[in-house]
DNA sequence: CGTCGGTTTGAGCGGTTTCAATATAGGTGG
DNA sequence: CCACCTATATTGAAACCGCTCAAACCGACG
């Protein structure tokens, strides 16, 4: 649904640019503490202090982890209607960036708590909710940790048809740069891009421009991805 | 705690072997529904519909998934006191495998959600002990979208001396083959071997045996893993 | 038309895997 | 207690995949 939100042409909606960080008595400034973020801003980053629950309203935020030396790995996105990062440690151990022009809803911990409590249909969404995170987390690990530079690819681009294919054209906007699908699949920007263009050569998907493509030979590239599971489920 | 079963020489306690899969039918035959696992039999296996929400009562299990030409990636390793593969979905996405003698509680899901409900500290457990599986499946992602090995190799032996030194002695029983190991870390066992071994030659660590191991100089042995957090939390 | 960010493409290198041989430890039976 | 046997671990050599570095290309935008 919301999803949608990566890969539409959205016009960019204007952004009151808050800061790089979300702040507490920031928030609280608007209604029910409401909160936008342009593209590249941060929403929090890994070390800071969680300052309530976030849901994502609108538009798409990545989660990311930084090594000292500036190897970037990215956990996942996450859409219109999840939640960002429902840590209940101290500290947060991923940033957050928007990719997209972003609202974030942040509640209290202590609401967030009361819901719980209270309302078992909510209980119940969270729970399932998590448990569906962590299996997208270890989908992911499978494919960093056994697939080749080729199954990571092709299990991605399946991703992305599944999720944002517009069932007009058959086509998907790829609306991320190849150093963040790179980054997301543990691989360099080069070898993503010639992944890409050795599938576009062979036929198995059409490529017309870097940011458009579509799936052509969906049995190859199911086989090529190794798995039928396709990352099913991440971000979700 | 319990999680020293997988490292201490706990002698094997007898074992009845009751077949490779949990069955709900032989498990009420037990007091409390407790079912015993030998090494190397499964809990239950991807794929499976989830018979309850499984916990491990004594010894270790590891949850990992397998490709179609035998790629196998563990996910986790899960110990006493631990809930294993609290999934909500209607089938396992992992499969489980007891690598030392266990007792796992089988909880009918039901009573599992009256706990939730009525209880607020055994959700607030829940909840937490989900929140940092997920940390632990992103810490993972990084290590195996980004690591080298040799980085690969220091951040699990430093979470192993983090979490199964023997105070006495200072040494590590490492209680798994140089396959799990591998599995575990995306690397072939070969690679997981000469790692080892190039970090004795060094004297960063001592390692006696295949078994056994201590570490000599922390200093560099965490600078080699190239991050502090060492997969702290893993599997907790 | 020129600039700038992002993408594609190429050549060479290096780390990890693969395959194979050897070494070691643990268990069994003589 | 020793010899054997099997598992697992170590070590070596060669191949290969993905990375690095560098150059060319492309599209958007002034």
């Amino acid at each position: 649904m919301a999803d949608q939100e990566l890969f539409s042409p959205e016009s960019n909606f204007e952004v009151r640019t808050i800061g790089t960080h979300l702040g507490c008595n920031r928030a609280t400034a608007h209604p029910r503490n409401v909160v936008k973020f342009a593209p590249q801003e941060h929403v929090f980053m890994q070390g800071d202090a969680p300052k309530g629950i976030y849901k994502v309203l609108r538009g798409t935020v990545i989660l990311y982890r930084l090594m000292a030396d500036g190897r970037r790995q990215i956990q996942s996105f996450v859409s219109g209607g999840e939640y960002l990062a429902m840590t209940f440690a101290d500290r947060h151990d991923v940033s957050a960036e928007a990719i997209t022009p972003v609202e974030i809803l942040c509640t209290p911990r202590a609401m967030f708590d009361r819901r719980l409590q209270n309302e078992a249909g909510f209980r119940q969404r969270i729970l399932t909710m998590m448990g569906t995170k962590l299996q997208s987390a270890r989908e992911q690990a499978l494919l960093l940790g056994r697939k080749n530079a080729m199954e990571r690819t092709a299990s991605f681009l399946l991703f992305l048809d599944h999720r944002f294919r517009n069932p007009e054209t058959g086509y998907v906007e790829i609306r991320m740069s190849r150093c963040d699908i790179a980054d997301y699949l543990g691989l360099t920007l080069e070898t993503v891009s010639r992944m890409m263009n050795k599938l576009k050569q062979r036929g198995i998907i059409d490529l017309p421009q870097a940011t458009r493509f579509a799936v052509c030979k969906r049995e190859q590239l199911v086989s090529l991805a190794g798995e039928v599971d396709c990352l099913e489920g991440i971000a979700a």
